[in-house]
DNA sequence: AGAATCTTTCTCGCGAGCGAGATATTCCGG
DNA sequence: CCGGAATATCTCGCTCGCGAGAAAGATTCT
């Protein structure tokens, strides 16, 4: 197979500091590097919405919340690995665009409920739509198998990194 | 195999736009999570040695380019994926830092050749060294035949993504 | 050689996220 | 019921990266 990116580094870094455990970088850096490519399409494709990554992120959240669509700025910032500070911010951008709505938690008035408007419901599930199809492209040279066996071990890194969640 | 984050949300999103080749997330959606987790995992390392991820990469081509240890700013940002007037910025704080240093390009007057200072390199070497480790540590679940295999996957991806960029 | 064009680096102003901390409310032990 | 600790959200100032464009030098075409 082709020799990558990945393969220089870790032949490079092997000569100079030999003993370091370099090989998991064949699996590490590209994943990084992978997702970085992901996420450039992905901005690209929400931007012709007039979104960003992190947007849609708080959008997509609310969407696959069960309906009215609500969820606390907490649920939403720990959800998505963002800081409270970020989070508040993301909502005031998306409130000012009318994209989801901030009403008073009926069960704790320190609280709000992230509401997501109709309009922020068609706009994210047009955006949504096409970077999946756009995700689905970059798969096109795996046979069945090969996906699975990849979703399946990915699968196993990630119950490494993030042990018990609790979804 | 365990649930995971992405099994609900593929799960959701099927549901609520059927039709949608969602699968595609089992393994894209996985790929850019764990990319956030390995991020954030080099964060708290780097910064022990007063780095951020920009600097170790900036550092890390430097270090892998042949002696004399030189690039100039546009092979630099061209490689790693970043903006020229980010790079200015990264290269300011590593040369207030004595980390490198921006010499005159003698074949260009336009240019400039960023070296690596010998503090630089040693930094560099340490940081990396620890963050190696931790990588291979996540990988230590998986086998030697399904690391190669995960990484000839990843390989094929990447390779999707970033068709002969030739370096 | 001279004009037009490209390339290299840097400057400026902006957007998005973070950490620390402020404020209001709820929870809990006595 | 009261005081202290915990929690939810927001504000403030900062950092880092981006896009646009400026300035200097190289290249190309005639």
């Amino acid at each position: 197979m082709e020799r990558d990116w990945v393969d220089n580094l870790v032949e490079r870094w092997s000569g100079l500091q030999p003993g370091l455990p370099v090989d998991a970088y064949h699996v590490t850096g590209r994943i990084s590097r992978i997702a970085a490519r992901i996420a450039q399409r992905q901005d690209e494709i929400f931007a012709r919405y007039g979104l960003n990554r992190g947007d849609v992120g708080v959008l997509s959240a609310l969407v696959m919340a069960r309906p009215p669509h609500t969820l606390s700025p907490t649920q939403l910032f720990r959800g998505l690995m963002l800081s409270s500070a970020g989070m508040t911010k993301r909502l005031d951008r998306l409130e000012r665009r009318g994209l989801v709505k901030r009403r008073p938690d009926p069960k704790d008035r320190r609280g709000v409920m992230i509401q997501l408007s109709e309009s922020g419901r068609r706009l994210v599930a047009k955006a949504v739509a096409e970077n999946t199809r756009t995700e689905a492209e970059i798969l096109k040279g795996l046979g069945p198998k090969e996906r699975r066996l990849l979703a399946d071990s990915l699968r196993a890194l990630l119950h490494e990194l993030e042990p018990a969640t609790g979804g």
